[in-house]
DNA sequence: ATTGAATGAGACGCTATAGTCTCATCAAGG
DNA sequence: CCTTGATGAGACTATAGCGTCTCATTCAAT
């Protein structure tokens, strides 16, 4: 029952953490139809369980992002699978995003920082074999997919796509853009 | 005076507010060079800052939109440039992403809709001119260039872009992705 | 049936922060 | 010089929300 009660908590919190990140303990008590005191018992304080939230979410994002790169042969079919499997991921980072006081948290920024650095290794590693824009800056393919990841995570949210078209839409864009007319500027010669 | 103690303490709100939400009004102040009862003066409460805030940032964007969309002879071209201009005027709302309160705030989030509602009639009409990939929804154009605007905003916020070269880059991303080899499924036969 | 762990409910104290008010100061204009 | 309006400093109050603690209850395991 512990690990039940914990879960619920968890979820409870991430859902209304990402409606508002000001959300009091005793809200997302109630929302996880809990005791307030079961929740200072489990996770200590307020930034105690966005801590486990938090690390949940990277441990979480971490591991199919692992697997996803397992899976490839190549890094550009590796960065395309990450950017797929980080999507499908969505639901448990995306409360990060207003919350503003684990930007305080070492442990929690650093391993954003890590997580956006391995990122741009792989955009590297697929730039050299050839995928990637030479005229566009490293930084900024690593500034855009994670744009486009959370367009794409929040869309899904929002009901606006499925998850499998928010994937597909979202390398789709990433590779190839939104423009029907392509100029191929850097591609083979016709 | 008046005004520029009104401008010194928006300004401050603005940058204050970007790095965390929750600054509380004494820490505004303070960085406005401002006395804390000055704030309430002027603005009469904390959610009053934040909505004048907002509305400031909401009238500078629809500024810049406007002035951009009158210089265009094209749909595809309006577009072109309210994106850049929108990336350029980045820095007066970008503070509105974290903002959780004003979400709240009716007249705020309508105007939010109301310029997400007017950038889809622009992609729309970009459509119509053959720019926009069939085999894109709508929604998604609208979300990715949404997304691609605040990485571009992000990035110049963080010293990692230039301005123009931000403008440049989100605007080439939008239209053409980051892939060197372009597939142009739905370009002219070649 | 008994025991122990987990829980729910709620009282309580504490702190941070919003918001109000007063008073002294200062600058500008007449 | 005098007046007026804006400001800064700071005291004061009210409240929301965190964290602690206690006690009764429930439920599972023995």
């Amino acid at each position: 029952m512990a690990l039940a009660t914990r879960e619920r908590i968890l979820k409870a919190a991430g859902t209304a953490l990402l409606r508002n990140p000001n959300t009091t303990v005793d809200r997302i008590a109630t929302e996880a139809r809990v005791g307030r005191a079961t929740v200072f018992r489990h996770f200590g304080s307020r930034a105690g369980l966005l801590r486990a939230l938090a690390v949940r979410a990277i441990a979480e994002t971490d591991s199919v992002t692992r697997q996803a790169a397992a899976h490839a042969c190549t890094a550009t079919d590796a960065l395309r699978l990450v950017t797929r499997a980080v999507v499908g991921a969505g639901e448990s980072f995306r409360f990060l995003d207003s919350a503003a006081e684990l930007q305080d948290e070492l442990e929690i920024a650093e391993a954003y920082r890590r997580q956006l650095s391995e990122l741009a290794d792989l955009v590297r590693a697929a730039r050299r074999e050839g995928f990637i824009r030479p005229d566009v800056p490293t930084a900024w393919v690593v500034a855009s997919i994670d744009g486009l990841i959370w367009a794409g995570c929040r869309a899904v949210g929002d009901g606006e796509l499925g998850v499998v078209q928010a994937q597909d839409l979202v390398w789709e864009t990433i590779a190839n853009g939104l423009s029907a007319e392509r100029k191929r500027r850097y591609g083979p010669a016709e």
